[in-house]
DNA sequence: GGCAGGATCATACCTAGGTTTGGGACCGCG
DNA sequence: CGCGGTCCCAAACCTAGGTATGATCCTGCC
């Protein structure tokens, strides 16, 4: 217990964010380098999409500045692409000369804002507090759920089962007579479910079957 | 209660669903009212915010298409004011010039759709199926956590306080040392809570506690 | 004052939940 | 073929949850 930065199991809000910007003109990703900076915030530029897609993204909060308007792949289109590869950054785009239709599309596909150059400095800052922002916390929703869904996945498949009629409200002689076991089995079932999913009570345990979406129609849902 | 035509408690859905148009421009009023109708859905016209908000919204899943320059409130105001008085149906914008920050500010506050005039029938139609059924299901919702909220307003402030601590996953005996009542009380509160409440088993009151945001309200983190 | 409702508690009794100990049976895999 | 995992079950034993009966105390209210 020293003074160390960060456990090993560090929440996404604890780091230091990035900011990510994707422009074809150098002389805007300069002057948004400095605006960010400026600010004290972490800033990464590409020239391109490609470019952005080939590094590595750190697993910290971050948000992206997007031109509509890139060479070979279009804003909307690079949105589109990161939400099919299941990339999901907060955007926030920029626009010479846009269009409705465009940004209606946009924003329909969950961007944060949409800005017309030139904007205010202060109007980027916002969007990309509101993005940083947005992205810490589906970090941390989903870091949460990813636990449970790996603690779900030591449960066998007659866990899983008597689970879903555990969090359903059915007490155990019902789950026995549901599924024809014994109720003492449904109880050895339990006190295995319990323990591998590290649920403090039985609320703590429908509160988990809910984040998964757990049914007790559930034969094996599992995604 | 005498003229009650209907069973106590109908879904927003099994009802006939309105579109509302509110324009200043009688031909476009006509315009989208022969196109609503041509598909069989029920349309109410108005000239202006003020006579919309004068009419009785029926209580059905409905949606309202709003251009977004209207005399004497402008669209965005008027969706703004609906807000504000806590009047949720889902907006659709038309505009003849719009602008993007316009499109920007409608899209963030919630719009489902920004059309451009002229814009083309079948986008208005798609748009419209969208709106109604975000709003049947936000009706749904709402109905659900309406019944929720008067169940619980029938609560005592001590069930209401046990409650949350058994919600939280304590037990009795906890719950007892927590508030300085003996365990059987304790149990007596839950029988009258999971009474009033018709939950049927525990899990069950715990997803309406959730619903319901309850916590252990004496601020007590039990993760 | 008296009444209603809320909150408290005790005793008694019953049901539900949970663990331990000690098995038996099946199956896939090295 | 044996090892490990899964699934099954029983007896014993303990804790937790739930209800009924009956009671006391207080407070707001007509």
């Amino acid at each position: 217990m020293s003074g160390r930065p960060a456990s090993p199991h560090t929440l996404a809000s604890a780091e230091e964010p990035v900011v990510f910007v994707v422009d074809d003109d150098a002389s805007v990703r300069d002057a948004l380098s400095n605006l960010f900076r400026s600010v004290g915030l972490r800033v990464e530029v590409f020239g391109s999409a490609h470019e952005f897609l080939q590094s590595k993204l750190p697993n910290v909060a971050s948000c992206l500045i997007l031109d509509i308007r890139l060479p070979r792949l279009s804003g909307l289109d690079f949105q589109a692409e990161l939400a099919k590869a299941d990339i999901r950054i907060p955007i926030i785009f920029m626009t010479g000369h846009g269009d409705i239709p465009m940004t209606v599309r946009a924003m329909k596909a969950g961007a944060v804002d949409f800005l017309t150059k030139p904007f205010r400095d202060q109007d980027m800052l916002d969007a990309v507090t509101t993005a940083i922002e947005r992205d810490r916390v589906s970090r941390d929703e989903a870091r949460v759920l990813s636990d449970l869904h790996a603690r779900f996945a030591t449960l066998t498949p007659r866990e899983r089962e008597v689970m879903g009629l555990v969090t359903a409200g059915l007490m155990n002689k019902q789950i026995a007579a549901e599924i024809g076991i014994a109720e003492i089995t449904v109880k050895i079932h339990r006190g295995h479910i319990m323990r591998k999913m590290a649920a403090k009570s039985l609320p703590d345990l429908v509160r988990m079957a809910e984040m998964l979406g757990i049914g007790p129609a559930s034969g094996r849902p599992q995604t």
